[in-house]
DNA sequence: GGTGCTAGATAGTGGCAGTATCCAACAGGG
DNA sequence: CCCTGTTGGATACTGCCACTATCTAGCACC
């Protein structure tokens, strides 16, 4: 198909499937001449991933590109899983500098809690991994803003998530024949869970606060 | 204290307090005079709790000060929790117009899916709630990106989401005393569990991931 | 009484995600 | 064979966001 039907069938301006392609998001067109390509099926597929991503998975443009190039790249299903889970950002940006004592101690004390928590949990991941990082700037953030901040609080969520992790692999590596599905799929699940999962997340807090007001009754404040 | 000192505490720029004040994110000193103000702890504090926010929540200034407003606005410690709970964004946007009978046909199935969800699980939701909406609009989007999508795997997850739930309520909610305290900890329990969950989600599916490779040893791609 | 900091207003910056415009090169129909 | 319409590719422009910088006066404090 031309580019003006593939914009209709993926509901994507023109102008931004050129953008995309530029950005190397989605691979050019097979061409038949200097100025015409044919699309096939998998530039429609690619365009409803990308628009997912963005969207609900709100990645931004260059990490959408670097979890497709990830899935492109390993040659193995385990590999493609660990290159997707690596490419997807995290939402904890390096802290500036360690310049003061105080700061060195939080981020040691950050550190220490993380890795307790991971020998806790069992959890076979290398220290430089970046979630490991990222966990550890998480807490300190944590800190800075709520002193009263208890660290055995994360051992509950720690054993959820292992759970959550659990549905996620069972749903990523289901058919493991064709890596290049298992790497669709596992990018769709790896990237698209996070707001689903928040999602029931807020509306189960949603019915907790509703039945503990009708618990309470008319109680207090 | 001046807020070259505020600055210096909160490490913030003088010229982003300036801003923030300018967005309603923060409260203005008490004027000494006409080009002088003294600040105080709480200014300190509410400083560290946008920085947390925007950083670490991922939240954009206008969230940032509905979520403040809302804490600020509500009178009871319930309609504090609720109003934080809506302030807080969802990241799915809705889908610009339903005009073919396709997508009035998704949207119809994505509702009753969500509907059957809600019901099984014995959530008090109102239909009306923006989770609930955002959470057809999620569904729709995965659907139109996996046509293999099953939603019974939902239940699994709504059943963690639950479990998540209550351990953010008893952090929430732990003193009940000061509504003003109840809804700075629920701000940061409902916005900044999210990303360190999140994290912790991604170190479980790395360590399962690094399980299955080692259980299946040499085998498959 | 001068130096330095301040409030408040306004303007500028850099990055991101598109969107628009142009041009030359064809394709396909008449 | 020619003419209209579309395309690829390049470049430029736009709108939004989150700051950041500059400017103008007016005090405060030593």
């Amino acid at each position: 198909m031309k580019i003006s039907e593939l914009s209709r069938r993926a509901g994507v301006p023109v102008a931004s499937i050129k953008y995309f392609r530029r950005e190397g998001l989605l691979p050019a067109g097979r061409a038949t001449a200097a100025t015409l390509a044919e699309y096939g099926e998998e530039h429609v597929q690619r365009l409803r991933l990308i628009k997912a991503l963005t969207t609900l998975g709100g990645l931004s443009i260059a990490a959408t590109r670097d979890v497709l190039t990830a899935v492109g790249e390993a040659h193995t299903t385990d590999g493609k899983l660990g290159a997707i889970s690596y490419a997807l950002p995290v939402p904890v940006a390096d802290s500036p500098v360690a310049d003061s004592a105080q700061d060195a101690a939080d981020q040691a004390a950050a550190e220490t809690e993380v890795a307790d928590l991971i020998a806790a949990m069992d959890w076979q991941t290398p220290d430089a991994s970046p979630h490991v990082r990222g966990l550890t700037e998480a807490l300190k953030a944590l800190r800075r803003v709520d002193a009263d901040y208890r660290p055995g609080e994360l051992a509950a969520y720690a054993a959820l998530a292992n759970s959550i992790a659990r549905l996620d692999l069972e749903r990523a590596a289901t058919f493991g024949d064709d890596a290049e599905a298992v790497a669709e799929r596992a990018v769709i699940v790896f990237a698209l869970s996070a707001p689903v999962l928040e999602l029931l997340r807020r509306l189960a807090q949603e019915d907790q606060v509703r039945r503990r007001v009708a618990e309470r009754g008319d109680a207090l404040s």
